[in-house]
DNA sequence: CCTGAGGCGTCCCTATAGGATCTGATCATG
DNA sequence: CATGATCAGATCCTATAGGGACGCCTCAGG
């Protein structure tokens, strides 16, 4: 029953967020953005599970804002994927990957990423290429325990290692075609249940994708990458207890 | 001025579209998905102009609706690249393509549509042959005058030989990413400059892909349809008196 | 003639109201 | 016991109100 705690909420004022003095703010944000990344942030880091029911009001009472934006930001995360909508029905959180999906999943990656690889090899910068060893040092050194606090700089490394590789492409459509994966990807580690039982192998293929970006040879860099999506797979398909 | 001309819309009566005796709406719709459609369509057959406003209020007068379902049906659409939004300056359609733009969105097809010929060979079935070979005629028989109404259905037909390809892949992943990419494609034609110039060269490169398919050979379909879209790259960079 | 201040209209954004619909529980009936 | 109708609460969906920002036009003053 905290509403209208703060009555005065009506007027929006979204400018306030960074204190230069100025009060040019670089890139503004309303309230809208804010709840997008909230549920973003929710789904991706597991506490909003597949199947549970996303309600619009009660998200909205939640957050302390009206149904309006929470609405906004439901219809744009649809277009990812992570939620689905049903007509009058409302929001759901995306089910679990079945083991087909995630065949699908990684088909789809081996289609992207090699060729991601290959045309981030031809524009590499060193700033660019310091930041990829940067990433697979984290990778190397994060924490790898049991529960996901621990293993979550490791699944964040790895994800950032190929959003890097993404964006090196230089290619809008690209990057746009590897981020709608790559966040399934995330989603999908979360729930799959198996934790991370191959870093050791993982570790190394990131290694060598690098070793081949930094050589400069695109066919290398493509084919290591080709390498590391389809060993991912089978190692997943490997365990993967479920169904 | 129409303002309040059907007072009693206030209700919402979405289920009144298949006329099943027994009322079971298959796929009910709500005002939203109108207005999504829509706009959609107004962005695809050039009504919408690059780089015009798409103002919220001004849409909804026009389609006699609140702004509400305007504001989230243009959230979904922004997902799509079709339009882009500035926080509190509302929304925009997207940029004309520059020669960069339209290499990219090449590349990106390369990396993703042969690999769909591939898959969508290992998985045809007589049938969705039929419905390629008879897009295949569609686009045979299909007009090719200078003005848009003329060649909008060949530009449909191309457009469905790609899209059943992606959908026989019977992978959510990669049919996504094709049709995130299929979308940019058909807008880039309606502004690109050049109208249909190359239809014969096209529909003969059609025409092998679909002789690829048919003959089951998942290797030959993933060429030849490599083969079309680079060709199709180069005929476009040839002309293209842009920029 | 040129310039700047002020009014006005438009637009974005959020909140709120209220009708329509779904869901789950209760209850009556074969 | 199983099954179908009824009702209440929650939820979705759309419309409307109203605040703040921006652009444009007018018009007075230099």
């Amino acid at each position: 029953m905290q509403k209208a705690s703060n009555g005065t909420r009506a007027g929006n004022r979204p400018e306030d967020q960074t204190g230069l003095k100025g009060g040019r703010t670089v890139s503004r944000q309303v309230l809208a953005d804010h709840v997008y990344e909230e549920l973003l942030a929710s789904l991706m880091d597991g506490r909003l599970e597949p199947g549970a029911a996303v309600s619009i009001d009660g998200t909205a009472r939640e957050l302390d804002v009206s149904p309006t934006p929470v609405r906004e930001a439901l219809a744009r995360l649809e277009h990812t994927g992570m939620v689905r909508r049903v007509a009058l029905k409302g929001y759901r959180v995306a089910p679990v990957f079945t083991r087909e999906d995630f065949a699908d999943l990684m088909e789809a990656r081996l289609a992207i990423e090699p060729v991601n690889a290959r045309l981030a090899c031809t524009r590499l910068n060193p700033h660019r290429l310091g930041e990829l060893e940067q990433t697979v040092a984290d990778l190397k050194s994060a924490p790898r325990g049991p529960s996901f606090a621990e293993y979550k700089d490791y699944l964040e490394a790895d994800e950032r290692f190929h959003q890097l590789i993404a964006q090196q492409t230089d290619n809008q459509f690209l990057l746009g075609a590897y981020a709608a994966l790559g966040g399934q990807v995330q989603r999908f580690r979360l729930f799959g249940g198996v934790g991370i039982t191959d870093a050791e192998y993982a570790i190394a293929e990131h290694q060598s994708v690098l070793d081949a970006l930094s050589s400069g040879d695109p066919e290398k860099a493509e084919a290591a990458m080709a390498v590391h999506i389809q060993k991912v797979r089978e190692r997943a398909m490997a365990d993967a207890p479920e169904e």
